[in-house]
RNA sequence: GCUCCCAUCGUCUAGCCCGGUCUAGGACAUCGCCUUUUCACGGCGGUAACAGGGUUUCGAAUCCCCUUGGGAGUACCA
């Protein structure tokens, strides 16, 4: 039998950090089944559903690379693929299990049912359906319905314990009334999740359900309606579910939760997944920097955790860089290119220069938007204050440094817009011949002439990447500074 | 309230199913040292955990029970 899994979200809202690793486990199963992924919409609740909402999850799940076999836009045999589509199937069911007894019509109203909630809860009951529209006619229930009443077709739950055999969770015993009799249908017509779930899970053919903790009570009522429909239910697997620093649902108290968010804040998507992929399952070998193709073959439900991981992305960063570093320059600057609107001397200057800064900063740079961050800063003309700068400006031979650049800049900056890093490396040499400069007070004036900064990365590099007007702009500056 | 799930360093986790090889391993973070005429990268090293109690056993992080703590569900949301 071939594996048929599902990613099912409710396109109510941004894709969702837990949502896109919920489609990671979903994807990388598959892949590693050799079977097929189908995406699923679940908008029944037409009120907080969108197709905007759909349209941008979408766009959310192609950026991280996931992608599906089957699914709204992309068609297949057991289609449509949004619920809200397939409404009439919900219809037949429904009325299938009134048939044969396991569902009923109710016409309870529920502030009736709202007090009698109340009532259980205040006896330290718990709330369950009491049965009163059981003894419904076929005709009378028509009778009502043809008189405009409002009334939902409710499960009826039997009186007897369930066991789950999940993958994670392993043997889950759901002993009998922990639920009452729940609604399948609304007074709208429309399915509730857990009735158009399992309809649609059995029509679709899937073979796993991988989905959140949040899910595994739901399960239950699932496992009754598969029961009722006389169907054999999927395999299920419970993934533990994200959470908070303060032990919480994860949500927008706990920083960026939408996986656009960290698009924009410039991580790379195969960071997000790999770093996604590690809350909750482990590599066999404890590796954590991989690629997903990297890891299909060694993907398995067996390595889930159970508890719930904390939300806490230290790690993301480190995961970011290493596959920054990981990328060819060629590939790193097309990638920075679509990310960046703002760092327009990266996108203006030739290829050259953009790996050589790429490659400059990517050993330290965390996100992508550092790079624009670097770039700001290699055309900053402000002198950094602070503790470490007044050392150097405290040595006598930075002012003669300062001097030296100054003269030899100013007859060049208007022909030359960059000095290479052979002129940096001559002119170091020029200071310790002529000026007697050698040693810290020699590297640490010249790269506070140049940068305007105490500390940073190859200094030569860096200067062969700053124009060099303000090269000479620092310089001069820094000049100023010393005689005043 | 009731039902279900979970519990190893600050964080993610390995180990647990099939008790001894665990004076509990790795990674991130953190601290120190080395390297680097700066910073970073890198290398080396340190601090740091089996929630508590009880059972079984020659032996328990590993099995069982209880307690505590956390989470989920208890909707005409999904």
């Amino acid at each position: 039998m071939t594996v048929r899994v599902r990613f099912a979200p409710s396109p109510t809202g941004y894709l969702h950090i837990g949502g896109a690793r919920t489609c990671l486990y979903n994807f990388l199963f598959a892949k590693s089944q050799g079977g097929t992924l189908i995406l699923r919409v679940e908008d029944t609740d037409l009120d907080r559903s969108s197709r905007q909402f759909e349209q941008a999850q979408r766009e959310d799940l192609a950026w991280l690379g996931i992608t599906f076999d089957e699914g709204p836009e992309i068609g297949g045999h057991v289609g449509p693929y949004r619920q809200s589509e397939r409404h009439k199937i919900y219809e037949e069911v429904a009325t299938q299990l009134i048939a044969n007894g396991h569902a009923f019509y109710c016409f309870c109203r529920e502030e009736v049912l709202e007090r009698k909630k109340a009532a259980a809860l205040a006896q330290n009951l718990n709330p369950a359906y009491d049965g009163t529209c059981y003894g419904l006619t076929a005709e009378e229930v028509q009778d009502r319905l043809a008189k405009g009443e409002e009334g939902v077709v409710r499960f009826k739950v039997p009186d007897k314990s369930y066991i789950l055999h999940d993958l994670v969770r392993h043997e889950v015993v759901f002993p009998a009334g922990m639920v009452g009799d729940f609604v399948l249908l609304r007074s709208n017509k429309m399915p509730t999740y857990n009735f158009c779930c399992v309809v649609d899970d059995i029509k679709m053919k899937i073979t796993h359900v991988i989905r959140g903790e949040d899910h595994l009570n739901n399960t239950l009522r699932q496992l009754m309606i598969y029961d009722a429909l006389g169907a054999t239910p999927p395999q299920f697997a419970h993934a533990s579910l994200l959470i908070g620093k303060d032990r919480q649902k994860l949500s927008k108290r706990h920083g960026a939760t939408s996986v656009a968010q960290y698009r924009e804040d410039g991580y790379l998507p195969e960071a997000l997944l790999n770093y996604l992929c590690l809350l909750g399952w482990s590599h066999p070998a404890e590796k954590d920097v991989f690629t997903m193709s990297e890891i299909i073959p060694l993907f398995g439900i067996d390595r889930f955790s159970k508890s719930s991981p904390i939300y806490d992305l230290e790690k993301l960063a480190y995961i970011n860089n290493q596959h920054m570093r990981l990328l060819s320059v060629e590939e790193l600057a097309s990638r920075y290119s679509a990310f960046t609107t703002t760092h327009s001397m990266f996108l203006e200057s030739p290829t050259d220069w953009k790996h050589r800064f790429l490659n400059l900063f990517k050993e330290k740079a965390q996100t992508l938007k550092d790079f624009e961050m670097y770039g700001t800063q290699l055309l900053s003309l402000e002198l950094e204050s602070g503790e470490e700068v007044d050392q150097i400006l405290a040595m006598p031979t930075t002012k003669s440094i300062a001097q030296f650049l100054v003269d030899v800049l100013t007859p060049v900056v208007a022909t030359i817009p960059f000095v290479t890093e052979a002129q940096v490396g001559a002119w170091m040499d020029a200071m310790k011949n002529t000026l007697g400069v050698k040693g810290k007070p020699l590297f640490l004036g010249g790269r506070l002439a140049l940068t305007g900064q105490p500390h940073g990365p190859d200094l030569k590099i860096l200067s062969s990447l700053t124009p060099s007007k303000i090269l000479l702009e620092r310089a001069k500056k820094l000049l100023q500074k010393l005689n005043s």
